[in-house]
DNA sequence: TCATGATATCGAAACGTTTCACTATAAATG
DNA sequence: CATTTATAGTGAAACGTTTCGATATCATGA
């Protein structure tokens, strides 16, 4: 490995010169400046970024953490995440969590890797955070509803999401209306649901538990809802799925069943995937403004960095998008 | 930041033992070791990674180097590469190649800051990789043909992929199969296009310029050549796309304009991507050992810091999956 | 009792950078 | 000409770890 040292001998100057020279400093002679970068090549000189890092105690490096590398992830929220930090002349790493306490994530979060984060991620525990949070680190915690000091958080209105996705079915005459659920511990999940019981409650349906069933936001978990509901002798008339791959399982299921969709059932979804507009029928849904909520997270990092005070919690709205799989009654 | 020399002295210790200690070294007595983990505790001390790294000059992290982190990619593969990185004690960070010569991508390539890559990026420049390879820097390419000394390429036999895919048209009557393309500058798509003219010679099918149309791997590149396709007046019988992606675009394009598919035109793909299961009607295609490729690859990269002589190039094959999306004529 | 070895601890050097405080030279000022 | 100022370059300290070699303590057994 051929260091700054060598390079600098190479050249016939100082280390630091080396180091001015390498840096674009203006601090030295052109002619010099071309001696040291002519040196480097010749040796191919690549500089050791850690022991740069550690010297400017700072890394201009954010992480992205996510509970699985291998998705499925919201790209567009990446998207968001990477645009920004660009603008800001920042690098951004994503890592799993995988593994919790010895993950990946773990190891950024902890080690002064990164000079900020931004959580998506049911794996890391809140007791990890609260441990690793303080002034000096920012954090983003997407999904989550435990407050930490020193830790912003990026909400979409769940829960208003989800009366609108209720509202709409009920404004098109349904009010035999199931709702598949997400898991017990998402955060997203149990304001969604929220959401759908208020509308209930607002419009004076009477819930039934029979018709809520659980799908745990996967594609089968919405299949395997989708039979259930299909099998009652008294059934709903539309399904609000706490997800748009649960929905997307669902109607799949119901399709296979010979139940038409939206003739003999009506489906809402939630998230807006770009799936959505490509399945047949093409799915209603809420659209979350997905982009938004990964540029706010690192524009929010970058307000942290520069010590500006940040309101601890940040939150977009939600839209409805009228596609083809609800029917009026 | 509190450091391990405020722990040290905390429990009033050498910063050497320190060390020992938060580290589970024997050389230290329980007693100490405790006292030490107290301090550190108390002090909420957490470990500057890059110092260390410095020092044990390894970092214990593979990179993953993708075009562009918000997707879409082949989850399989990095699921693939994150286990077998795992099973070997190792992190895993992706980070993009967006921007190339300034891309988050190139810091990890060329700043020593992880111990090896595996590189899946089109946007990362055959001179690069070539400046930055040497013999302890292990890098993995997938997806490209040049030849660099000391680094090694995962491929899949997409040569005879592309014949599998044609051959099986061929079998089921077809003769005026029309292929469309992915980017010029893909190594797979060149071979898999390599493939379908060979299959086509070796059942002496005159090939029709006019039945080769450029889709670009995308879903939207499928549907316009689906939709120039659709156009001719004397059209093809059967289409084999070079990706999944475009073939599930095309797909939605024909049935738009009536087509229908098997019975009007018959479809296949290549990857077998999830979707490929879900479209209607189920696309038949040829399946990539994605997995494989993955784990193969950080197999590769394993051996390679072992200092064990690993051949160049690591070819895997393709399976014909036989869905619905083809009709014998 | 005295050498022997094991065990626990310590001090200091090292990893490869960056950057501060300085010096030497040359140019500019009055 | 004497003095200031700007410029180009240097040496050394520092960042926070790990680890080598040395030392001190103490029990062991001949």
């Amino acid at each position: 490995m051929v260091t700054i040292k060598e390079v600098a001998k190479k050249a016939n100057v100082a280390v630091s010169t080396a180091s001015y020279a390498l840096n674009g400093i203006k601090k030295v002679s052109p002619e010099t400046k071309e001696k040291v970068l002519q040196a480097a090549r010749e040796l191919n000189y690549r500089k050791n970024g850690f022991a740069s890092d550690l010297k400017r105690n700072s890394t201009k490096t954010l992480a992205l953490i996510l509970s699985d590398l291998s998705g499925p992830f919201y790209s567009e929220l990446i998207r968001g995440v990477q645009d920004v930090a660009t603008d800001h002349g920042y690098d951004l790493i994503a890592c799993s969590a995988i593994g919790g306490e010895n993950s990946t994530a773990a190891k950024f979060l902890t080690e002064h890797r990164v000079d900020g984060c931004i959580v998506l991620a049911h794996n890391i525990t809140d007791e990890m955070l609260k441990n690793v949070a303080h002034h000096h680190f920012p954090i983003i915690l997407l999904d989550r509803e435990i407050e930490i000091d020193s830790t912003v958080h990026v909400r979409v209105s769940n829960k208003r999401g989800g009366f609108k996705a209720t509202e709409y079915l009920i404004q098109n005459g349904h009010t035999d209306i199931a709702f598949v659920s997400g898991p017990s511990n998402s955060y997203d999940n149990k304001m969604r649901f929220a959401g759908y019981q208020e509308a209930l409650q607002a419009y004076n349906i009477e819930p039934q538990n029979k018709w809520v069933v659980s799908g745990n936001f996967t594609r089968e978990g919405g299949e395997s809802a989708a039979n259930i509901l299909a099998a009652q002798d008294q059934g709903p008339t539309a399904v609000f799925f706490a997800n748009d791959e649960m929905a997307v399982g669902g109607m799949e299921a119901f399709q296979k069943r010979g139940i038409s969709i939206p003739n003999d059932i009506s489906i809402i979804g939630f998230d807006d995937i770009l799936e959505a507009k490509y399945v047949n029928p093409k799915l209603t849904t809420i659209r979350q403004p997905k982009y938004e909520m990964g540029a706010s997270a690192t524009h929010l990092i970058f307000q942290m960095l520069k010590n500006e005070k940040v309101n601890p919690i940040f939150e977009l709205h939600t839209d409805l998008i009228i596609r083809e799989s609800v029917k009026k009654l």
